[in-house]
DNA sequence: TCCAAAATTAGAGTAGATGAAAATTTGGTG
DNA sequence: CACCAAATTTTCATCTACTCTAATTTTGGA
């Protein structure tokens, strides 16, 4: 009764249309498949295609949809005590951790990752999911601190910490795709991202500040402070 | 000797067609204006206006290309002693009080900021264009602090920074764009301008810590905690 | 067995974009 | 001035994503 014959249909005809999709696009490009050859492969009309998908992109973010509320339940779930960046970046350090894909750490991520930057229109869909994260954040933390709509603070921290995620992901997916192996490039993420959730809790301060002494090479100052908190 | 009449025919060309298409845009909506209406208001054939333009976005965008590369340029003159997030805040609160376009404080900007918000095609571009501004913006930082490829801070100044302006600028359309007076928003975008680099200088902190005690409505630790620098 | 709703398909059309080959315009030269 | 070569524009043809409407088929249940 859960599930009639009809849904279990319509569930497997759009599954096997994204099957067939992300086969293809893995096989030769995301731009070099068109929404045509997916629709045959899937012996099904395009009509239908469109039917189960409003756009091309979504044959392919299909999944990765899923990923975009987590960021806000991690803050909506963290314990008493625990600041908003203290539980996304033990978020983010247990995915490093545990290669998970949520911050595509996954073992097929440098893939995934190859495919959205050899299209501008894949590339330009994942930015849209990361807006979508940071509003959704941000409606978690004006909940969180009570914040009244005209305080900026939800959204700024919002985007602060995402884009935070998303360089040390890009530099993760960077290093993947150049062929690195993971047991050196784990280690590394974790170290850059100590430094990187630093300079969100404690501040950029005076980064890059001219000074007549050449400390400027890796300013050590902001950084490196430790001034507050834990 | 400068320019000859070729060259100038061409200036000219292109930029009856970038006015015509604007004129067209402000009218009546980016997305409910074809290329081929653009091509006809400007008494030419669509493909000189994609000989011109690669996109129908860059119809659009073509001016506000060149402050595509505006932070990086104050970053890299910015005074001997002036840290990066001091350039940047007082690029910032300049442009805030002559409301210079640069940052969309302009007074036609709420109507560009509608145009933009009102087509995807056109917010998506934005984006596009935010992310340039961030690598040219990380680049010149790299330069400045003399960083290592592999060391990512200079990106994460990068995307926070100019991450805060847009949240900043996006507030100020917001509220231009609900017909607010500029006498009302200036004041209050410079006051949360203040907020805003001070998490950026000083750091998050223990934003949103739950404690047992109400403090949580609007924390005033971190935020307003002068711990560090200046 | 048959009906009504749901799912799929067919068909026509729009818009952005690309490519190549004609046609026109332009700058300079004999 | 006449003419050539290069640059510019236009014309034409094509592709692809996507939409809409009207059949057509499939399905669940009476």
């Amino acid at each position: 009764m859960d599930e009639g014959l009809r849904e279990r249909k319509k569930r497997e005809t759009r599954q096997r249309i994204a099957d067939m999709a992300m086969g293809l696009f893995m096989a030769r490009g995301f731009d070099n498949v068109t929404v045509a050859e997916v629709a045959r492969a899937a012996d099904v009309s395009v009509n239908t295609v469109f039917n189960y998908f409003k756009t091309k992109e979504d044959l392919f973010l299909d999944r990765s949809a899923m990923v975009e509320v987590m960021p806000a339940e991690v803050v909506r779930e963290r314990a008493t005590g625990e600041s908003v960046i203290a539980a996304l970046r033990r978020d983010f350090l247990d995915a490093l951790d545990t290669r998970h894909w949520r911050y595509g750490f996954g073992d097929g991520s440098d893939v995934f990752a190859k495919l959205v930057s050899d299209s501008p229109a894949l590339t330009s869909a994942m930015l849209q999911m990361h807006m979508e994260r940071e509003r959704a954040l941000a409606e978690a933390l004006m909940e969180a601190t009570d914040a009244d709509p005209d305080d900026l603070r939800p959204w700024l921290v919002a985007t602060q910490v995402l884009n935070t995620t998303r360089v040390l992901t890009a530099h993760a997916a960077r290093r993947m795709m150049a062929g690195e192996d993971w047991a050196r490039i784990g280690p590394d993420i974790r170290e850059q991202a100590e430094i990187a959730f630093g300079l969100l809790e404690r501040g950029v301060g005076d980064y890059g500040a001219r000074s007549g002494a050449g400390q400027d090479e890796k300013p050590p100052s902001s950084a490196a402070r430790p001034n507050s908190s834990t």
